[in-house]
DNA sequence: TTGTACGCGTTATCAT
DNA sequence: ATGATAACGCGTACAA
């Protein structure tokens, strides 16, 4: 690999000259010519570490998640991927797992400049950890008022699904969610739901069990068992997420009840395994492709020392599936 | 963030020794403690440009990809970090989207030196871009001599399809598959398969057809209407991934064909697009867990300057699902 | 065993 | 408009 000085000798300028016409700064067009023929003929490419140790800028940064391998998270990579590419970025991808230990490794590696920014999905408790000086965004999750967030509007999402099941006709709602020990934005949906109901006198009931995954599982079909297959006391059903609704549908379809005929259920998230998929189940869907690009745009202007604000919340939206009623004036 | 420099200072020592310290290099117990202490209380880390600069390692490795938004890359991309991770390799993630264009500008960056080496997925014709000198690996593709790859032993995997159809009690086997212009190893699924019922007499049909998406399925179905609805005259499918699998099995369905009763079928791939999922189909599972290992280990030994094979096939397994019947002896 | 000094490739400042 | 050169932070050969 060639260097600043190899190309200036060959163009017979200084290596100040090269720089120059490197990063745009005006030179005179016939020496200009000169330079990019010699870079050209040697086939040069700046060396980023160079470069990076005198400006301290690495044009990279860091995206930590629990995983990519699921179809939320893939999304949301793929698309912040992209949106850095446009902005002449590259990504780190740290698969942390949900591992406190190993979130904190790629904190550290990111300290190491490394990175000029992070942006992060995560619900431990990394809070002290990232009052460092380092740019970071923050998804899904709020952390501190030092820490700027994107998220879904999981409130209006609430809302939402209680007004489509409403409309729907479903007379007796239902919220089915597994209350995290972690604060997150998801908690929102909950609230969102019953602001709607309340506000409408729709008559409805919570599932919010915190609590392991298996106890979750059980728990909640006896619940079902009781409320619905005997007493038909709800026929509108919102699942905090796609997940837990494709549980209900499975569990439901098990004992005979019609969907969206008897039950009507509606889900959150939206997502797809990949691109070229579709969605079968009612959903409120949450706005991927602009939550990372916000994101971004977010973390660029941070990096560039310019503000922004602490709080982008994005709309999102109602999805007709197959598991609610169609209707004529939506 | 401090610098060597500074360590030294407070320590008493010269930039050397702290050098030391830090690279594993002797030095005397007394002066290493006096080192190690400043250090931490100077929460120093070495800036990882200045190193790379002098030493140009980056530690880092370039993932290039058609798309993370979906199953299969997914959990790729998922392994490959994991096992970069444990050698202490940072991993960018590059969506190429299939884009020709972008793939170069993606080896142009690696060219540049930001990444130690590249695994690479792609079906482009990049051949001659990746003469260059830096450690390149390929997945599921050979491109020549010189680029060593890493890929399921997908011959064997359509022998082990077209075996266990054949035990499953199946008369006349069938192959369908959309033959790709672009030459990859997925072509030998469909001569693993024709070896097997060659070798052991079975009758047996292709499907293969060479054309843009939505014309392959308008024939698939025109073929599936023709031998299996009119004629009877299949009861195995060996579709060449699980996607085109669950085609068959959607348009079977659609005409009241019972599966596995009445055609059995086997998919390729495996794959699902999180840690929790079902496997519900048949099929030929790709040693996803494998694949990373092997490429990552194959990276890194190149970067090492250590010489490799050119050529690392993993063996494939047949995955029980519900589109087979059960076989009590296998 | 430890310290000194040079060089890695680039950018930016200051002369020219 | 262009050239010379210091500085970025680190590793290492060589000197002490």
């Amino acid at each position: 690999m060639s260097t600043i000085k190899e190309v200036a000798k060959r163009a017979g300028v200084s290596v100040g000259t090269v720089s120059k016409v490197i990063n745009n700064i005006e030179v005179k067009p016939k020496t200009k010519q000169a330079v990019e023929l010699a870079i050209k003929e040697l086939n040069y490419q700046p060396n980023v570490y160079a470069r990076g140790l005198k400006v301290s800028r690495t044009n990279t940064v860091a995206l930590i998640l629990p995983t990519v391998w699921h179809p939320f998270f893939g999304e949301l990579a793929y698309n912040i991927e992209k949106n850095l590419r446009q902005h002449e970025y590259k990504m780190i991808l740290c698969n942390s797992e949900g591992d406190y230990l190993t979130e904190l490794s790629y904190l550290t590696m990111a300290k190491q400049n490394q990175v000029d920014g992070i942006i992060a999905i995560t619900y431990s408790d990394i809070e002290h950890y990232v009052s460092s000086n380092i740019p970071l965004i923050s998804i899904d999750r709020f952390f501190n008022d030092e820490v700027p967030y994107v998220s879904s509007d999981n409130f209006l999402g609430g809302q939402l699904a209680a007004k489509h099941l409403d409309e729907a006709g479903c007379q007796s709602l239902c919220f089915i969610g597994a209350g995290s020990k972690k604060e997150n934005t998801t908690r929102n949906r909950k609230k969102g739901f019953i602001d709607y109901c309340e506000k409408y006198q729709k008559t409805y009931e919570i599932f919010d069990l915190i609590g392991s995954q298996s106890e979750f599982h059980e728990k909640m079909e006896q619940f079902l068992l009781e409320k619905i297959i005997k007493e038909h006391s709800i026929d509108g059903i919102f699942a905090v997420t796609d997940a837990y609704a494709l549980e209900v549908i499975n569990f439901l379809e098990k004992h005979q009840i019609s969907i969206p005929d008897d039950v009507q259920i509606i889900g959150f998230d939206g997502v797809k395994s990949s691109k070229h998929d579709q969605i079968e189940i009612s959903t409120i869907r949450q706005p991927i492709e602009e939550i990372a690009k916000e994101s971004v745009a977010a973390i660029i202007h941070l990096i560039n020392k310019e503000t922004i604000e602490k709080e982008i919340l994005l709309p999102v939206h109602f999805i007709q599936g197959n598991t609610t009623k169609r209707q004529k004036d939506s």
